[in-house]
DNA sequence: TATTTTATTTACCGATCGGTACAATTGAGT
DNA sequence: ACTCAATTGTACCGATCGGTAAATAAAATA
Protein backbone atom coordinates (compact mmCIF):
# COMPACT_ATOMS: atom_id res chain seq x y z
CA UNK A 1 0.00 0.00 0.00
CA UNK A 2 1.60 2.89 0.97
CA UNK A 3 5.54 3.65 1.00
CA UNK A 4 7.72 6.16 1.66
CA UNK A 5 6.02 9.06 3.89
CA UNK A 6 6.51 13.06 1.63
CA UNK A 7 8.78 15.19 3.68
CA UNK A 8 6.57 18.24 2.57
CA UNK A 9 3.61 19.60 3.67
CA UNK A 10 1.50 20.38 0.33
CA UNK A 11 -0.54 22.80 1.54
CA UNK A 12 2.97 25.15 2.62
CA UNK A 13 3.69 24.04 -0.86
CA UNK A 14 0.81 24.68 -2.77
CA UNK A 15 0.79 28.58 -0.88
CA UNK A 16 3.98 29.17 -1.96
CA UNK A 17 3.42 27.99 -5.61
CA UNK A 18 0.45 30.52 -4.89
CA UNK A 19 2.61 33.26 -4.10
CA UNK A 20 5.26 32.87 -6.96
CA UNK A 21 2.22 32.85 -9.84
CA UNK A 22 0.58 35.73 -8.04
CA UNK A 23 3.55 37.37 -8.02
CA UNK A 24 4.82 37.15 -11.94
CA UNK A 25 1.96 35.18 -13.77
CA UNK A 26 1.00 32.04 -15.20
CA UNK A 27 3.70 32.80 -18.31
CA UNK A 28 6.20 34.78 -16.11
CA UNK A 29 6.99 31.92 -13.83
CA UNK A 30 9.45 28.81 -14.30
CA UNK A 31 9.35 25.43 -12.90
CA UNK A 32 12.27 26.44 -11.22
CA UNK A 33 11.11 29.51 -9.65
CA UNK A 34 8.14 27.55 -8.39
CA UNK A 35 10.27 24.19 -6.98
CA UNK A 36 12.61 26.95 -5.49
CA UNK A 37 9.65 28.95 -3.63
CA UNK A 38 8.24 25.44 -2.53
CA UNK A 39 11.39 24.00 -1.18
CA UNK A 40 11.09 20.67 -3.36
CA UNK A 41 12.07 19.45 -6.67
CA UNK A 42 10.75 19.00 -9.97
CA UNK A 43 9.74 14.91 -9.58
CA UNK A 44 7.93 15.63 -5.83
CA UNK A 45 6.22 18.57 -7.70
CA UNK A 46 5.00 16.12 -10.89
CA UNK A 47 3.61 13.55 -8.07
CA UNK A 48 1.95 16.12 -6.01
CA UNK A 49 0.02 18.75 -7.83
CA UNK A 50 0.63 17.13 -11.95
CA UNK A 51 2.86 19.36 -13.58
CA UNK A 52 2.30 23.47 -14.49
CA UNK A 53 -1.02 23.90 -15.56
CA UNK A 54 -2.78 21.18 -12.62
CA UNK A 55 -0.59 23.27 -10.50
CA UNK A 56 -2.15 26.76 -11.39
CA UNK A 57 -5.88 25.88 -11.35
CA UNK A 58 -4.63 24.47 -7.81
CA UNK A 59 -3.16 27.84 -6.53
CA UNK A 60 -6.08 29.46 -8.10
CA UNK A 61 -8.22 27.50 -6.14
CA UNK A 62 -6.19 28.17 -3.17
CA UNK A 63 -6.39 31.77 -3.75
CA UNK A 64 -10.08 32.06 -3.70
CA UNK A 65 -10.27 30.11 -0.13
CA UNK A 66 -7.38 31.80 1.20
CA UNK A 67 -7.17 35.18 0.12
CA UNK A 68 -10.29 35.89 -1.97
CA UNK A 69 -13.07 33.92 0.35
CA UNK A 70 -12.49 36.36 3.70
CA UNK A 71 -13.18 39.62 1.95
CA UNK A 72 -16.92 38.36 1.29
CA UNK A 73 -17.03 38.11 5.04
CA UNK A 74 -17.40 41.86 5.72
CA UNK A 75 -20.89 41.50 4.00
CA UNK A 76 -22.37 38.98 5.84
CA UNK A 77 -25.83 40.17 8.04
CA UNK A 78 -24.90 42.51 10.78
CA UNK A 79 -26.45 45.84 11.82
CA UNK A 80 -24.72 47.50 9.07
CA UNK A 81 -25.99 49.45 6.58
CA UNK A 82 -25.82 47.71 2.49
CA UNK A 83 -23.56 51.16 1.72
CA UNK A 84 -21.82 50.20 4.88
CA UNK A 85 -21.25 46.38 4.60
CA UNK A 86 -19.94 47.06 0.62
CA UNK A 87 -18.14 49.83 1.77
CA UNK A 88 -16.17 47.58 4.37
CA UNK A 89 -15.96 45.08 1.85
CA UNK A 90 -14.33 47.02 -1.02
CA UNK A 91 -11.65 48.37 1.69
CA UNK A 92 -11.02 44.76 2.85
CA UNK A 93 -10.66 43.86 -0.81
CA UNK A 94 -8.21 46.98 -1.09
CA UNK A 95 -6.10 46.33 2.15
CA UNK A 96 -5.63 42.67 1.32
CA UNK A 97 -4.31 43.70 -2.44
CA UNK A 98 -1.93 46.33 -0.81
CA UNK A 99 -0.78 43.85 2.06
CA UNK A 100 3.14 44.66 2.12
CA UNK A 101 3.75 40.86 3.07
CA UNK A 102 1.82 39.29 -0.23
CA UNK A 103 2.14 40.31 -3.86
CA UNK A 104 0.38 43.20 -5.01
CA UNK A 105 -2.98 43.11 -6.64
CA UNK A 106 -5.90 40.13 -7.69
CA UNK A 107 -4.18 37.48 -8.96
CA UNK A 108 -6.78 36.34 -10.87
CA UNK A 109 -7.85 40.11 -12.52
CA UNK A 110 -3.53 39.85 -13.41
CA UNK A 111 -3.76 36.12 -15.12
CA UNK A 112 -7.22 37.47 -16.94
CA UNK A 113 -4.86 39.61 -18.41
CA UNK A 114 -2.77 37.02 -19.85
CA UNK A 115 -6.17 34.88 -20.80
CA UNK A 116 -6.07 35.55 -24.59
CA UNK A 117 -2.38 34.38 -24.62
CA UNK A 118 -1.27 31.06 -26.15
CA UNK A 119 1.04 30.58 -23.12
CA UNK A 120 -2.02 30.46 -21.13
CA UNK A 121 -4.04 27.27 -21.42
CA UNK A 122 -7.76 26.50 -21.44
CA UNK A 123 -8.39 24.80 -18.58
CA UNK A 124 -6.47 27.99 -16.95
CA UNK A 125 -8.52 30.18 -18.76
CA UNK A 126 -11.97 28.13 -17.57
CA UNK A 127 -10.42 28.36 -14.01
CA UNK A 128 -10.14 32.04 -14.32
CA UNK A 129 -13.63 32.41 -15.83
CA UNK A 130 -15.22 30.61 -12.54
CA UNK A 131 -13.49 32.63 -10.20
CA UNK A 132 -15.50 35.22 -11.45
CA UNK A 133 -18.55 33.91 -12.06
CA UNK A 134 -18.10 33.01 -8.63
CA UNK A 135 -17.64 36.75 -7.00
CA UNK A 136 -20.51 37.51 -9.83
CA UNK A 137 -23.00 35.28 -7.73
CA UNK A 138 -21.70 36.07 -4.34
CA UNK A 139 -22.51 39.57 -4.86
CA UNK A 140 -25.84 39.50 -6.68
CA UNK A 141 -26.98 37.08 -3.41
CA UNK A 142 -25.89 39.69 -0.87
CA UNK A 143 -27.80 42.90 -2.95
CA UNK A 144 -30.90 40.71 -3.57
CA UNK A 145 -30.97 39.69 0.25
CA UNK A 146 -30.69 43.31 0.73
CA UNK A 147 -33.53 43.91 -0.78
CA UNK A 148 -35.85 41.32 -0.03
CA UNK A 149 -34.88 42.80 3.21
CA UNK A 150 -36.08 46.16 2.42
CA UNK A 151 -32.45 47.41 3.20
CA UNK A 152 -31.89 48.51 -0.70
CA UNK A 153 -34.65 49.79 -2.91
CA UNK A 154 -35.86 46.80 -5.24
CA UNK A 155 -36.36 48.95 -8.33
CA UNK A 156 -32.56 49.46 -8.33
CA UNK A 157 -30.91 47.03 -10.50
CA UNK A 158 -28.77 44.46 -9.31
CA UNK A 159 -27.51 42.79 -11.76
CA UNK A 160 -26.12 46.09 -13.18
CA UNK A 161 -24.95 47.29 -10.02
CA UNK A 162 -22.79 44.09 -9.01
CA UNK A 163 -21.33 44.45 -13.04
CA UNK A 164 -20.09 47.61 -11.69
CA UNK A 165 -18.30 46.42 -9.02
CA UNK A 166 -16.89 43.62 -10.12
CA UNK A 167 -15.30 45.75 -13.12
CA UNK A 168 -14.49 48.78 -10.49
CA UNK A 169 -12.32 45.80 -8.33
CA UNK A 170 -10.50 44.63 -11.39
CA UNK A 171 -9.80 48.14 -12.06
CA UNK A 172 -8.63 47.96 -8.25
CA UNK A 173 -6.42 45.51 -8.84
CA UNK A 174 -4.29 47.16 -11.87
CA UNK A 175 -3.54 50.11 -9.55
CA UNK A 176 -2.79 48.32 -6.50
CA UNK A 177 -0.60 46.52 -9.47
CA UNK A 178 0.68 49.70 -10.63
CA UNK A 179 1.97 50.47 -7.59
CA UNK A 180 -0.75 52.97 -6.12
CA UNK A 181 -0.66 53.32 -2.57
CA UNK A 182 -3.41 51.71 0.23
CA UNK A 183 -4.42 55.26 1.10
CA UNK A 184 -4.91 56.72 -2.02
CA UNK A 185 -7.02 53.48 -2.80
CA UNK A 186 -9.19 53.58 0.55
CA UNK A 187 -9.68 57.25 -0.79
CA UNK A 188 -10.97 56.30 -4.20
CA UNK A 189 -13.08 53.78 -2.35
CA UNK A 190 -14.69 56.21 -0.63
CA UNK A 191 -14.94 58.66 -2.90
CA UNK A 192 -17.02 56.47 -5.60
CA UNK A 193 -18.90 54.58 -2.81
CA UNK A 194 -20.74 58.10 -2.45
CA UNK A 195 -21.98 58.07 -6.49
CA UNK A 196 -23.74 54.99 -5.72
CA UNK A 197 -27.40 54.92 -5.34
CA UNK A 198 -27.70 52.69 -2.15
CA UNK A 199 -30.29 54.24 -0.75
CA UNK A 200 -33.10 52.71 1.39
CA UNK A 201 -36.46 52.28 0.09
CA UNK A 202 -38.62 55.73 0.59
CA UNK A 203 -35.63 57.80 1.69
CA UNK A 204 -32.13 59.23 0.14
CA UNK A 205 -29.08 58.46 0.70
CA UNK B 1 27.48 56.21 -46.01
CA UNK B 2 24.41 54.71 -46.94
CA UNK B 3 24.67 50.98 -48.09
CA UNK B 4 21.48 48.17 -48.86
CA UNK B 5 18.00 49.47 -48.53
CA UNK B 6 16.25 47.49 -45.54
CA UNK B 7 13.04 45.83 -47.71
CA UNK B 8 10.33 46.14 -45.17
CA UNK B 9 7.88 49.28 -43.28
CA UNK B 10 9.27 49.46 -40.25
CA UNK B 11 5.97 51.05 -38.88
CA UNK B 12 3.96 47.93 -40.73
CA UNK B 13 6.86 45.54 -38.48
CA UNK B 14 6.25 47.91 -35.39
CA UNK B 15 2.28 47.77 -35.77
CA UNK B 16 2.48 43.96 -36.48
CA UNK B 17 4.47 43.46 -32.95
CA UNK B 18 2.35 45.70 -31.17
CA UNK B 19 -0.84 43.64 -31.98
CA UNK B 20 1.15 40.38 -30.86
CA UNK B 21 2.31 41.99 -27.36
CA UNK B 22 -0.83 43.35 -26.87
CA UNK B 23 -2.27 39.79 -27.37
CA UNK B 24 0.36 37.79 -25.42
CA UNK B 25 1.72 39.80 -23.15
CA UNK B 26 5.48 40.44 -22.62
CA UNK B 27 6.60 37.10 -21.33
CA UNK B 28 4.04 35.19 -23.28
CA UNK B 29 5.52 36.59 -26.88
CA UNK B 30 8.75 35.15 -27.85
CA UNK B 31 11.05 36.67 -30.42
CA UNK B 32 9.66 33.95 -32.92
CA UNK B 33 6.26 35.04 -32.57
CA UNK B 34 7.22 38.50 -33.04
CA UNK B 35 9.98 37.60 -36.55
CA UNK B 36 6.92 35.47 -37.74
CA UNK B 37 4.44 38.26 -37.36
CA UNK B 38 6.30 41.07 -38.66
CA UNK B 39 7.55 38.96 -41.41
CA UNK B 40 11.41 39.78 -40.84
CA UNK B 41 14.00 37.63 -39.18
CA UNK B 42 15.82 38.47 -36.49
CA UNK B 43 18.71 40.21 -37.17
CA UNK B 44 16.38 42.60 -39.53
CA UNK B 45 14.67 43.11 -36.47
CA UNK B 46 17.55 43.82 -34.01
CA UNK B 47 19.22 45.97 -36.46
CA UNK B 48 15.77 48.11 -36.44
CA UNK B 49 14.24 47.61 -33.07
CA UNK B 50 17.39 47.05 -30.23
CA UNK B 51 16.04 43.62 -28.55
CA UNK B 52 12.86 42.29 -27.15
CA UNK B 53 12.27 45.36 -24.49
CA UNK B 54 13.49 47.95 -26.58
CA UNK B 55 10.88 46.89 -29.36
CA UNK B 56 7.98 46.67 -26.62
CA UNK B 57 8.44 50.14 -25.43
CA UNK B 58 8.39 51.04 -28.96
CA UNK B 59 5.12 49.08 -28.95
CA UNK B 60 3.61 50.76 -26.61
CA UNK B 61 4.28 54.08 -27.78
CA UNK B 62 2.51 53.14 -31.40
CA UNK B 63 -0.65 51.82 -29.46
CA UNK B 64 -0.27 55.12 -27.36
CA UNK B 65 -0.19 56.75 -30.61
CA UNK B 66 -2.22 54.79 -33.12
CA UNK B 67 -5.16 52.96 -30.89
CA UNK B 68 -5.09 55.04 -27.33
CA UNK B 69 -4.87 58.62 -28.82
CA UNK B 70 -8.27 58.63 -31.03
CA UNK B 71 -10.89 57.96 -27.97
CA UNK B 72 -9.48 60.78 -26.25
CA UNK B 73 -10.15 63.09 -29.46
CA UNK B 74 -13.68 62.36 -28.09
CA UNK B 75 -13.48 64.89 -25.39
CA UNK B 76 -12.43 67.67 -27.60
CA UNK B 77 -14.83 71.41 -27.24
CA UNK B 78 -17.97 70.79 -29.03
CA UNK B 79 -21.46 71.26 -28.28
CA UNK B 80 -21.97 68.37 -26.05
CA UNK B 81 -22.58 68.70 -22.35
CA UNK B 82 -19.33 67.27 -20.24
CA UNK B 83 -21.42 64.28 -19.69
CA UNK B 84 -22.00 63.45 -22.76
CA UNK B 85 -18.55 63.66 -24.18
CA UNK B 86 -17.40 61.54 -21.83
CA UNK B 87 -19.87 58.90 -22.39
CA UNK B 88 -18.94 58.96 -25.40
CA UNK B 89 -14.92 58.85 -24.80
CA UNK B 90 -16.12 55.58 -22.27
CA UNK B 91 -17.60 54.47 -25.70
CA UNK B 92 -15.27 54.31 -27.74
CA UNK B 93 -12.53 52.87 -25.65
CA UNK B 94 -15.10 50.05 -25.24
CA UNK B 95 -14.93 49.59 -28.93
CA UNK B 96 -11.83 49.77 -30.13
CA UNK B 97 -11.34 47.38 -27.16
CA UNK B 98 -13.97 44.76 -27.91
CA UNK B 99 -13.34 45.28 -32.16
CA UNK B 100 -12.80 42.17 -33.69
CA UNK B 101 -10.08 42.85 -35.70
CA UNK B 102 -7.59 43.70 -32.95
CA UNK B 103 -6.79 41.91 -29.73
CA UNK B 104 -8.94 42.21 -26.81
CA UNK B 105 -8.27 44.67 -23.65
CA UNK B 106 -6.21 47.47 -23.19
CA UNK B 107 -2.89 46.92 -23.82
CA UNK B 108 -1.58 49.33 -21.20
CA UNK B 109 -4.05 47.64 -18.33
CA UNK B 110 -2.82 44.07 -19.90
CA UNK B 111 0.94 45.22 -19.33
CA UNK B 112 0.82 46.58 -16.10
CA UNK B 113 -0.73 42.95 -14.94
CA UNK B 114 2.92 41.75 -15.13
CA UNK B 115 4.24 45.05 -13.86
CA UNK B 116 5.87 43.14 -10.63
CA UNK B 117 7.14 40.00 -12.40
CA UNK B 118 10.48 39.46 -12.98
CA UNK B 119 10.13 38.77 -16.44
CA UNK B 120 9.33 42.10 -17.40
CA UNK B 121 12.12 44.62 -17.50
CA UNK B 122 12.32 47.80 -15.39
CA UNK B 123 11.98 50.13 -18.26
CA UNK B 124 9.07 48.59 -19.62
CA UNK B 125 7.30 49.13 -16.41
CA UNK B 126 8.62 53.23 -16.47
CA UNK B 127 6.53 52.93 -19.79
CA UNK B 128 3.51 51.54 -19.15
CA UNK B 129 3.11 53.82 -15.83
CA UNK B 130 3.97 57.05 -18.01
CA UNK B 131 1.16 55.98 -20.18
CA UNK B 132 -0.92 55.77 -18.11
CA UNK B 133 0.33 59.57 -16.11
CA UNK B 134 -0.28 60.65 -20.02
CA UNK B 135 -4.09 59.69 -19.46
CA UNK B 136 -4.18 60.99 -16.28
CA UNK B 137 -2.70 64.33 -17.32
CA UNK B 138 -5.19 63.83 -20.34
CA UNK B 139 -8.55 63.44 -18.56
CA UNK B 140 -7.74 66.08 -15.58
CA UNK B 141 -6.67 68.88 -18.13
CA UNK B 142 -10.27 68.29 -19.77
CA UNK B 143 -12.45 68.71 -16.73
CA UNK B 144 -10.15 71.78 -15.60
CA UNK B 145 -11.60 73.39 -19.04
CA UNK B 146 -15.04 71.98 -18.33
CA UNK B 147 -15.15 73.71 -15.16
CA UNK B 148 -13.47 76.81 -16.36
CA UNK B 149 -16.02 77.13 -19.29
CA UNK B 150 -18.53 76.24 -16.08
CA UNK B 151 -20.24 73.20 -17.99
CA UNK B 152 -19.03 71.81 -14.75
CA UNK B 153 -19.50 72.51 -11.18
CA UNK B 154 -16.36 73.50 -9.50
CA UNK B 155 -16.53 72.13 -6.09
CA UNK B 156 -16.61 69.03 -7.63
CA UNK B 157 -13.38 67.22 -6.95
CA UNK B 158 -11.45 66.33 -10.34
CA UNK B 159 -8.50 64.32 -9.32
CA UNK B 160 -10.77 61.88 -7.62
CA UNK B 161 -13.06 61.77 -10.86
CA UNK B 162 -10.20 60.84 -12.98
CA UNK B 163 -8.95 58.60 -10.10
CA UNK B 164 -11.69 56.60 -10.68
CA UNK B 165 -12.60 56.96 -14.50
CA UNK B 166 -9.04 55.29 -14.83
CA UNK B 167 -9.83 52.86 -12.53
CA UNK B 168 -13.00 51.99 -14.07
CA UNK B 169 -11.45 51.97 -17.41
CA UNK B 170 -8.70 49.46 -16.43
CA UNK B 171 -11.64 47.48 -15.13
CA UNK B 172 -13.13 47.91 -18.38
CA UNK B 173 -10.02 46.18 -20.03
CA UNK B 174 -9.97 43.39 -17.81
CA UNK B 175 -13.48 42.41 -18.70
CA UNK B 176 -13.30 43.15 -22.85
CA UNK B 177 -10.07 40.57 -22.19
CA UNK B 178 -12.26 37.98 -20.07
CA UNK B 179 -14.53 37.57 -22.85
CA UNK B 180 -17.87 40.52 -21.73
CA UNK B 181 -19.46 41.11 -24.94
CA UNK B 182 -19.11 44.86 -26.66
CA UNK B 183 -22.84 45.09 -25.69
CA UNK B 184 -22.73 44.27 -22.54
CA UNK B 185 -20.07 46.60 -21.72
CA UNK B 186 -21.65 49.76 -23.57
CA UNK B 187 -24.53 48.80 -21.17
CA UNK B 188 -22.08 48.99 -18.38
CA UNK B 189 -20.72 52.07 -19.08
CA UNK B 190 -23.85 53.87 -19.50
CA UNK B 191 -25.50 52.43 -16.31
CA UNK B 192 -22.06 53.75 -14.64
CA UNK B 193 -22.06 56.98 -16.29
CA UNK B 194 -25.58 57.60 -14.48
CA UNK B 195 -23.99 57.49 -11.21
CA UNK B 196 -21.53 60.01 -11.70
CA UNK B 197 -22.43 63.63 -10.01
CA UNK B 198 -21.89 65.40 -13.59
CA UNK B 199 -24.21 68.04 -13.12
CA UNK B 200 -23.63 71.70 -14.39
CA UNK B 201 -23.37 74.90 -11.94
CA UNK B 202 -27.04 75.70 -10.30
CA UNK B 203 -28.32 72.86 -11.58
CA UNK B 204 -28.85 68.77 -11.16
CA UNK B 205 -28.17 66.37 -13.63
C1' DT C 1 13.88 -9.59 7.95
C1' DA C 2 12.26 -9.60 3.09
C1' DT C 3 9.26 -7.38 0.08
C1' DT C 4 6.66 -3.90 -1.75
C1' DT C 5 5.37 0.82 -2.34
C1' DT C 6 6.14 5.42 -2.55
C1' DA C 7 9.22 9.69 -2.37
C1' DT C 8 13.50 11.74 -3.15
C1' DT C 9 17.76 12.83 -5.69
C1' DT C 10 20.42 13.35 -9.72
C1' DA C 11 21.04 13.60 -14.15
C1' DC C 12 19.23 14.10 -18.29
C1' DC C 13 15.78 14.79 -22.52
C1' DG C 14 14.40 17.54 -26.87
C1' DA C 15 12.63 22.08 -27.61
C1' DT C 16 12.76 26.68 -27.23
C1' DC C 17 14.50 30.91 -25.13
C1' DG C 18 16.86 35.71 -26.34
C1' DG C 19 20.65 37.04 -28.88
C1' DT C 20 24.65 37.01 -32.38
C1' DA C 21 28.75 35.78 -35.80
C1' DC C 22 29.39 35.41 -40.34
C1' DA C 23 29.05 35.43 -45.03
C1' DA C 24 26.24 36.53 -48.95
C1' DT C 25 23.60 40.37 -50.95
C1' DT C 26 22.22 44.89 -52.24
C1' DG C 27 22.60 49.58 -53.26
C1' DA C 28 24.57 54.32 -53.05
C1' DG C 29 28.76 57.40 -53.64
C1' DT C 30 33.07 57.97 -55.91
C1' DA D 1 33.29 49.52 -62.51
C1' DC D 2 34.87 49.85 -57.79
C1' DT D 3 34.37 50.53 -53.02
C1' DC D 4 32.12 50.52 -48.92
C1' DA D 5 28.20 50.73 -45.77
C1' DA D 6 24.14 48.59 -44.50
C1' DT D 7 20.70 44.60 -44.71
C1' DT D 8 19.79 40.02 -45.38
C1' DG D 9 19.57 34.77 -44.60
C1' DT D 10 21.60 30.98 -42.28
C1' DA D 11 23.43 28.78 -38.85
C1' DC D 12 24.71 28.85 -34.45
C1' DC D 13 25.52 30.25 -29.23
C1' DG D 14 24.85 29.15 -24.09
C1' DA D 15 20.95 29.20 -21.09
C1' DT D 16 16.67 27.90 -19.83
C1' DC D 17 12.16 25.93 -20.84
C1' DG D 18 8.67 22.02 -19.18
C1' DG D 19 9.03 17.39 -18.25
C1' DT D 20 10.99 12.59 -17.12
C1' DA D 21 14.04 8.01 -16.59
C1' DA D 22 16.56 5.74 -13.43
C1' DA D 23 18.60 4.91 -9.21
C1' DT D 24 18.46 5.55 -4.30
C1' DA D 25 16.12 6.09 0.27
C1' DA D 26 12.48 5.48 3.51
C1' DA D 27 8.35 3.54 5.42
C1' DA D 28 4.50 0.15 5.66
C1' DT D 29 3.20 -4.77 4.92
C1' DA D 30 4.06 -9.50 5.14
Amino acid sequence: MSGRKRNFDTETALRAATLVFWQNGYAGTSLADLTKAMGINKPSMYSAFGNKEALFIQTIDYYRQVFAAPVFETLIDNNLSTKDKLTNCLRAFVEFQTEPSLPRGCFVSMCTGESTSAALPDSAQTALAQADESSYALLLEFFHKEQTALRLDKSLNANELVDFLLTFTHGLAVQAKAGKSREALLNLVDASIKFLPLHIPNSVS
